[in-house]
RNA sequence: GGAGUCUUAGCUCAAUUGGUUAGAGCGCCGCCCUGUCACGGCGGAGGUUGCGGGUUCGAGCCCCGUAGACUCCGCCA
């Protein structure tokens, strides 16, 4: 046995009992007669105290300790020298003075510090194992496991059942990349990872399983970010006999349960509800972070009869003329307002005006384009005070949304509107479009994905060929602007799936090939159903607080999909390619 | 594929804006130190300033190229 306490254990009320305690140094202060060695483990610091005249033999061994090395210390366990307790320490009224001390493995000389957070993240990554000893990184892991094992039991109570699906899967031509997986008993097949267990879910309830969820794993073959990796991890959750209403109530539960467990904070439920065409309006984001208002405006009525060019080109036009109010911004610099610019004319908009309003003065060059009743109009509508900006565009709706909407997420950074907030803003953005046109590829694209239902009543909308305008019975939950999850209620009817793809372009050929099993499956008594997967990587790093999806995984890649600890990915050996029946171009070998 | 920021000792950073031998703290090594808790003191080792080229009497600093890291766009629920 290496411990009878754990790190942080050992109280005053344990002094004169002897302890075993078993972890890493993590400081040494050595007096040339006293040493004094703070030992760690996963669950805190306790101090060893080495004294000359009482041990000679074992302060000599302590005094060749360094940082890191694994020790087991065995001993009494003593009160302080009165005066020396340690308040910041949950052990600092005890200290141990070991009569043994075995070295069980000695560290190198390390390639960063244990206690301060290095910001070179390659080093960090290529030394991951060590990097994990660090308090922030192992904090997040323990709290992604309370939040995960929140998740199970809630789910578990409500009569839901873990069921695992295949990793080994079939590639589908829908949403992302797929990574391949070479067959060998089958030469020149593959597999494909699950870019999520979408089919396999769906089968489930044609199963009768009902109730079913998964912790599970995910892969996508695209381009990382701070909040994206190739293999990720969602709650997946399918539901028999449910409507969206359903969906929403048990999964407000379920992130009160992990809000409980994980933070120790009761959320309100049920979270409110914006439609999609809502959200993008007054917010311009399918994701809307209401921690601030800055409100999209809509000005049509301010300036219905205005003559001034901008405007009226706009509004003959079908489009709109919107603004939003950037409180107390009028002071931003020169740098600022060119940027704000620029990320204007990148996302489509033809320009961005502004107006500062500063010592009582409308400052803009727009101001002499307006009558007296439209300027007071405007003013009373955006409540436009002394210190505030106001930012216009006028474009077609989409467009004036899409530009205001990033436009207003970058003011409330540049003025650091949600910095330090502890808001937890939950809410749920439904309706979303079912289908949208791809320029590029000259077909419509499911926006959720190809089984999400069309809403009851658009469903002539999809017969007659109007897929614009259909809305899906699609949600997502939102959590402070960042998407946390998304689901839909499904197409149980073969003929409405059926339908579906071909709006899509999948003609009935490779219906069949690539998604037949599912339409035989929903001929033989599939019940309604829906569901829904919720980004357990990037809830986690909202709950942790961490700028990065890194920080909350243990072994992540980099940004370049590299895994820098194990060298992976790798070249392998050429039999292995032989038995794949597999070779590479000249330009890869 | 594109844009931006960055790259100086094992780590975190500095170098008066082009000027002598590139410094500091931590870590490491040695010596000293019996109540510290970021212990303290003295000394020491440690650098191809990412790499290649250019301008210059002189480059860590300016220019060109290149590699890598990170962030964002495209891509991706």
């Amino acid at each position: 046995m290496y411990r009878t306490h754990d790190g942080n254990e050992l109280r005053a009320t344990d002094i004169g009992s002897t302890a075993k305690l078993a972890g890493w140094v993590h400081v040494r202060r050595d007096h040339g007669g006293v040493v004094f060695i703070d030992l760690r483990d996963r669950e805190g610091l306790t101090q060893v105290v080495f004294r000359p005249e009482e041990n000679a033999e074992l302060t000599g061994v302590a005094h060749t300790l360094r940082h890191e090395d694994v020790i087991e210390v065995e001993g009494r366990v003593a009160a302080r020298v009165p005066g020396t307790e340690n308040p910041r320490l949950a052990t600092g009224d005890v200290e141990l003075v070991p009569q043994t001390l075995r070295i069980l493995n000695r560290a190198d000389v390390l390639p960063f510090p244990v206690d301060s957070d290095p910001s070179n993240e390659d080093l960090r990554l290529t030394y991951r194992y060590f990097d994990l000893r660090r308090p922030s990184i192992s904090r997040n892991l323990r709290l992604r496991h309370r939040i995960t094992k929140a998740t199970r039991d809630y789910l578990d109570e409500q009569g839901f059942v873990e069921i695992e699906t295949p990793i080994l899967s079939k590639s589908t031509p829908e949403g992302a990349r797929d990574f391949l997986v070479p067959s060998r008993l089958t030469p020149g097949k593959f597999y494909a990872l699950p870019q999520a267990p979408q089919q396999y879910k769906q089968l489930l309830m044609v199963g009768g399983i009902e109730k079913y969820f998964q912790i599970a794993k995910c892969f996508r073959d695209e381009d990382l970010r701070a909040d994206r990796q190739p293999e990720f991890t969602q709650i997946d959750i399918e539901a028999s006999f449910v409507e969206p209403n359903d969906i929403f109530q048990l999964v407000e539960g379920m992130l009160a349960a992990i809000f409980r467990a994980a933070r120790g904070v009761e959320i309100p439920t049920p979270f409110p509800r914006l439609t999609y065409a809502e959200a993008m309006d007054q917010f311009g984001s399918d994701k809307p972070d209401r921690r601030f208002q800055m409100y999209l405006t809509d000005l049509a009525d301010v300036f219905a009869t205005s003559s001034f060019k901008m405007f009226r080109g706009a509004l003959d036009a079908g489009g709109v003329v919107k603004a939003i109010n950037a409180k107390n911004f009028a002071a931003l610099t020169v740098g600022q307002s060119n940027e704000l610019t620029a990320m204007a004319k990148h996302y489509g908009a033809k320009g961005l005006a502004f107006i500062k309003i500063e010592n009582g003065e409308w400052k803009s060059p727009l101001v002499k384009f307006f009558t007296a009743e439209e300027k007071a109009a405007l003013g009373s509508k955006l409540q436009a005070e002394e210190g505030d900006l106001v930012l216009f565009t006028a474009d077609k709706r989409e467009i004036a949304n899409e530009v205001l909407g990033r436009i207003r997420l970058r003011i409330a950074e540049m003025q650091k509107l949600t910095e330090g907030s502890e808001a937890l803003d939950f809410l749920w953005v439904t309706d979303f479009p079912l289908m949208a046109f791809d320029a590029a590829e000259n077909k419509w694209n499911a926006v959720h994905h190809p089984f999400t239902r069309p809403k009851a009543e658009d469903v002539p909308l999809v017969d007659s060929g109007d897929f614009g305008k259909a809305r899906a019975e699609a949600y997502d939950v939102v959590l402070n602007g960042v998407e946390i999850g998304g689901g839909s209620i499904r197409i149980h009817e073969p003929d409405l799936q059926a339908k579906m793809f071909a709006a899509l372009g999948v003609n009935e050929e490779d219906q069949q090939s690539m998604f037949g099993h599912i339409l035989r499956a929903f001929r033989l008594g599939a019940p309604p159903h829906g569901g829904i997967a919720m980004g357990l990587d990037r809830m986690v790093m909202l709950i942790c607080g961490a700028a990065s999806i890194r920080e909350v995984m243990a072994f992540p890649k980099n940004n370049r999909g590299l895994d820098l600890m194990s060298h992976s990915p790798s070249g392998v050996d050429a039999r292995q390619l032989r038995d794949l029946g597999l070779s590479l171009d000249k330009k890869h070998e």
